[in-house]
DNA sequence: TTGTATGCGTTATCAC
DNA sequence: GTGATAACGCATACAA
């Protein structure tokens, strides 16, 4: 536990400004919040009393009071990797604009976790909440209901979910890749994917390539799939699994970039040579992708948009409480050097 | 702005459970601060009351009374690569195994935000406070002072600044890496470097290779430096002008792994071999060193352990008042592909 | 062990 | 336009 160290001099109060002044708490309050209300003199005076004591108003007091507190929550799985920073980025920077302030937790991809972060967001006082992807307890939804707390999703979309939503459609988008992959005369592929359970993206994303061989005619005996965590070296490890099994996929899948990254390198280190022995693709488009040797094919995700939208959606759906505005955004592939 | 959804039913406070059980709201209270104050029996009660009515303390409120938030914050100056992400990850988890939560900001590198951040963050009622580096404003210091907010300085190590830290000897580091780069032949080094400005971890890097050369008998026309900002585009932007000078460096150092491997990047775009016609390093150590192609030269410092031994510190430094205690971590070479 | 009563710093309602 | 003053929800010194 923390204990502030004894201050003898306590903090100036909106009190201590009033006093100075000569003026009353309300009008302090009044200048601070909607100074239109205050005379021009007075105003001043006040405000030179408020720099002079290095007067910053206390949280607390003022979300008490107001009922209010112009901060909004995120939960991200983790801030590890930049898959959710950038999303992140312009989410804040559109709230930002509004006068809102974004606290960020992460839940390192378990359920238990997010759902204290959720709980302790929400007694900091929340106004709004955005969240990644759909599974978790209904117990947390009709909490959040009770709580008044207005929710958006990211990163998925589900119009049937009754949740407002901005994101895009992993399973079509993985499909449509996984497409791409089979036309190129790659007859048994290979999957790493983050645990899908809970993770109804990872679950989505599978599902896609699974029912794109189906339907190019590949038997379920040459799809196989590891589940891992993310992280370069889970991806790493994955894609050495899947390349010492008796029949070898001539292509590996990854469910997002940052695990791709290290299947390519572990190819390199295998001494395989990517593409021409085996094909990697991953998923998000994050700078890595480029970067990368030989750069990735993967899924280009409108990641600043979507943060952006769900900001406007977030901001909108507490406005009017309506909950089941879903923004759905268009994903692209993006072929480059990795895929053969 | 966000106003929360007309809600009829009012959330339940401490005393909707303490009427419910028939106690008062102080024994309440005790229940959740001090369980054992309070007799098996009625706390009990009191306890199951809390979660029929799903009764969560208001942070705001309780942070007004007890004028303690268990909260702590940091500024950190980006969240947009992974820079800072695992040293704060062990930051954070050594805070939560002692109750407190962690509150982070990021500034994007500029000081009118961390600025604003760092009082936002005091404003929340932040008991402690962690910061990247030293160079800020004076006012900024004292300001945290007179608030009575312990800091800790991290990613840095001056013990003379009068400031608890625990970090590293960036300049030392550096000057290393050139020295192990000097030695191998290099007699023309490039930079790329943050902006220095307002940054000393920055400045003390280029003045570590900048040393180096001297030492090595390197005029001042050997060394060319560039500055950018942080980024894998801005690392590769910055190679290329070094690149296309008219004396053009054999070995480009970069002030951090994401701009060597931009740079890294951008040489194979130009068709130049690394690390036959240009040596690159980076510093830090991220993951993305390894698995850059070549692998990157690089520093490698104990992000972990540092954000550990914050926590720690923050933690020690609140309960004693001692100011000036200052860790000193040691950083090591880390000798890949990327440096012939 | 439990209850009473006060104060924390701000906003908001109502007078003036 | 400005000033009293009552909430806001909780913790805590003190009393019982």
């Amino acid at each position: 536990m923390i204990d502030r160290k004894p201050d003898n001099s306590r903090l100036p109060t909106l009190a201590d400004v009033a006093s100075r002044v000569g003026v009353s708490t309300a009008t302090v309050s009044r200048c601070l919040n909607e100074p239109d209300r205050v005379i021009g003199a007075t105003r001043e005076r006040v405000m030179a009393a408020v720099r002079e004591l290095g007067y910053s108003p206390n949280f607390g007091a003022r979300a008490l009071a107001a009922r209010r507190t112009n901060t909004v929550g995120a939960v991200i799985p983790t801030m590890e990797n930049a898959i959710f920073a950038r999303g992140l980025q312009a989410f804040q920077e559109e709230l930002g604009e509004n006068g809102i302030t974004l606290l960020v937790a992460s839940s390192s991809y378990r359920a238990d976790l997010e759902e204290e972060q959720i709980r302790t967001l929400a007694a900091r006082g929340a106004d709004g909440m955005l969240l990644i992807g759909y599974d978790r307890d209904p117990a947390i939804y009709s909490f959040l209901k009770r709580q008044g707390i207005p929710v958006v999703i990211a990163w998925a979309h589900d119009p049937r979910a009754g949740v407002a939503s901005v994101g895009f459609d992993n399973y079509r988008a993985m499909k449509a890749l996984a497409h791409a992959v089979i036309s190129r005369g790659h007859s048994s592929l290979g999957i790493v994917s983050a645990r899908q359970a809970g993770n109804d993206r990872a679950r989505e994303r599978v599902r896609g390539i699974v029912d794109a061989a189906a339907q190019a005619g590949l038997g379920s005996d040459r799809v196989h799939i590891v589940e891992t965590s993310y992280g370069i070296d889970e991806g790493a490890q994955a894609f050495e699994a899947l390349m010492s099994r008796e029949n070898r996929p001539s292509a590996v899948m990854c469910g997002n970039d940052v695990l791709a990254v290290g299947a390519i390198g572990r190819a390199r280190e295998l001494g395989l040579d990517v593409p021409l022995d085996v094909s990697v693709t991953g998923f998000d488009d994050m700078e890595l992708a480029k970067l990368s040797f030989p750069p990735l094919t993967t899924i280009h995700v409108p990641h600043r948009r979507m943060g952006q939208e769900a900001a406007r959606l977030l901001m909108s759906t507490a406005k009017t409480g309506s909950e089941n505005s879903n923004i759905l955004l268009e994903t692209e592939i993006r072929l480059r050097g990795s895929l053969a």
